[in-house]
DNA sequence: TTATTTTACGCAATCGTTCCCGAGAACGAG
DNA sequence: CTCGTTCTCGGGAACGATTGCGTAAAATAA
């Protein structure tokens, strides 16, 4: 059961050297003979010495592993987030521990509990729909844990933040929409509280007024749980369809809701972009096959984790406090496909 | 940049007593009296203290991570797996490390090495599509490293294997596409030596035989990196429509390889399910919504990780060696939609 | 009162590694 | 021949926690 590891000491007894000569040697500390180096270093490759990492850990205080909380893996913009972390991470030695909140407000306390008990060196989270309160983070924060934000950022702490141009994002989208003689359109969104929610709804809001329309708060339909459960989509769908004025498209400010909106439509027969027109947030793979095509805003969901683990690295690497802190904004793309394209 | 935690010693210092003391108390040792433990447990309280896992994994020799190497994590039926092992290791207090080898043999040694070297207490793995030597895996699983295989897995160790029933989907798929009269099925399948492949494929060509049909070999495409890029099912795909008999239904053996067809088919513009039939594995989200709705074989994802990690467990946490190695194999389940029902 | 047991705690080793010191040997300079 | 360097290496503490063993004081028994 026990995973017999080759220690210094083995080395040390088999040559009749000291453990200290034996670490100074693999280490090729200048102190040591070149040929008392050559054959510690065989007897290493010999005994296939690896140095044991949670005794390095307890001496440097670091683990050499950082965590991610999200609040769900099997999400495409979150795994594809996921993977560009990993990409950087593994090149650099580190370990990327996963978590996921489910959007709990109390699952992401314990998560991070949890981690932090863990002794990670660093977190990237994109906090759950539920967390207003970021006291939970700020606690670790102030107590020296390097945290980048990502996707749903709090200000509230000085430090990185990687998101998209929501404001720019959802602004584009209903202004095609608005262009293509979509006359009332409705909004599905997150909680009103996160960032990407108010930043998106700000631009859904803009784009609506420059076109000369007043906005409908009744048409602004917030699920507090992002769309992990399919009734909250379906009720505020269903509360939007039987509006007096029914509106005539939907846009969803995230993945989940995007294709919860597409997912109610279809089973109510509400043709699409005929009846309603759909358009939304999602990094789904095949939004291009779906029937209709659906028009998206794409999130560069791999290089923003790139930008997470490089940021949070540079914290975790640097050897006097970091002061700077960049808020990193991408791009999104807006693609157009028939979701939205009522005259065709 | 540090984290200045809190130790057994502070507490030791602040009440004067040692640190066998104090660590006892707070394991609620018989030989500590009630007073004192009181009050350690409440200075304990009081400095936010929390045992450090290093140390005590660096004693006990056991990290309590576990490593999960899959091919890519931004798959659905990947990540619905890491999704299941996530809930159960989270509720056993376990870490998941997350790696992936982007169906390369190299980059699988490679992080397999690291992860070792990592002091992880299990492995959970699906081979990549380029594995066929399992020394890598023999190596570390022989010196005790508990291991459980699952989807893609080998047995040559005597360890627990987690799958579906592979033999019996593509049974079933094939003959669902007999029954709708399809003549011509080829094949879309991963590389030969996997397990899944060699299983799914025999039960292809059991059900071709079944129906009084004689096996065409050049039905049968292998793609050796699982549809990894693009190019690699546009290449098998463009053999199979310039066959002399062009094949008029497809059978795509895992999730990348089904949606690489059904790309590949649309941007020629052949009509499925007219000119030609599609049914694949798949797990994901939205094969419901294509354009034509597909047909597919989907995989218990989520329930085969937390198979896994169970298994998996048991092995890490069980005093004696385990003899008795489990073999589980889970049911699919077969979704027939449009892209099957030519006569409708 | 004395002997014996129980209670309640401290000392020190341990896990694998690093690193500060100290120290012997060799060597050249004077 | 002696002194100061330089080159090599070993001893031992430290990181944070657990645990076997030893022991003083208190409690009980004789």
């Amino acid at each position: 059961m026990k995973f017999e590891a080759v220690t210094i000491k083995d080395i040390a007894r088999e040559l009749g050297l000291s453990t200290s000569t034996v670490s100074r040697a693999l280490r090729d500390s200048y102190e040591i003979s070149a040929e008392t180096k050559k054959t510690v270093l065989e007897c290493a490759k010999k005994l296939n010495y690896r140095p044991n990492p949670i005794a390095l850990s307890l001496k440097e205080k670091r683990s050499r592993s950082i965590a991610v909380l999200v609040c769900e893996i099997a999400n495409s913009f979150f795994s594809q987030v996921i993977n560009g972390i990993e990409s950087i991470a593994y090149n650099k030695g580190y370990n990327v521990i996963i978590s996921q909140s489910h959007e709990s407000f109390q699952r992401e306390v314990n998560d991070l509990q949890f981690l932090a008990s863990r002794s990670i060196d660093g977190l990237i989270i994109s906090v759950s729909s539920e967390t207003e309160n970021m006291e939970h983070l700020k606690k670790l924060f102030y107590k020296g844990l390097p945290i980048v934000f990502f996707d749903r950022v709090s200000e509230e702490m000085d430090t990185h933040l990687v998101m998209v141009d929501n404001f720019n994002s959802a602004y584009k989208a209903t202004s095609h929409l608005i262009e293509n003689g979509y006359k009332t359109i409705a909004c599905l969104t997150n909680s009103a509280h996160l960032s990407i929610t108010k930043e998106r709804i700000a631009g859904y809001k803009k784009a609506i007024e420059d076109s000369g329309v007043q906005v409908n708060e009744d048409l602004i339909k917030y699920c507090n749980h992002g769309g992990v459960h399919a009734d909250e989509t379906e009720k505020a769908m269903n509360e939007l369809i039987n509006l007096e004025k029914r509106p005539d498209a939907i846009i969803g400010l995230s993945d989940k809701l995007t294709t919860g909106a597409l997912r109610f439509l279809q089973k109510q027969g509400i043709t699409i972009p005929k009846e309603m027109g759909l358009i939304g947030f999602s990094n789904g793979e095949f939004t291009e096959f779906l029937n209709p095509s659906l028009s998206i805003i794409r999130q560069p969901a791999f290089e923003m984790g790139q930008s997470a683990i490089e940021l949070l690295l540079e914290v975790i690497e640097s050897k006097r406090p970091i002061k700077e802190f960049t808020r990193k904004v991408l791009e999104t793309e807006l693609i157009v496909r028939n979701s939205t394209l009522r005259n065709h």
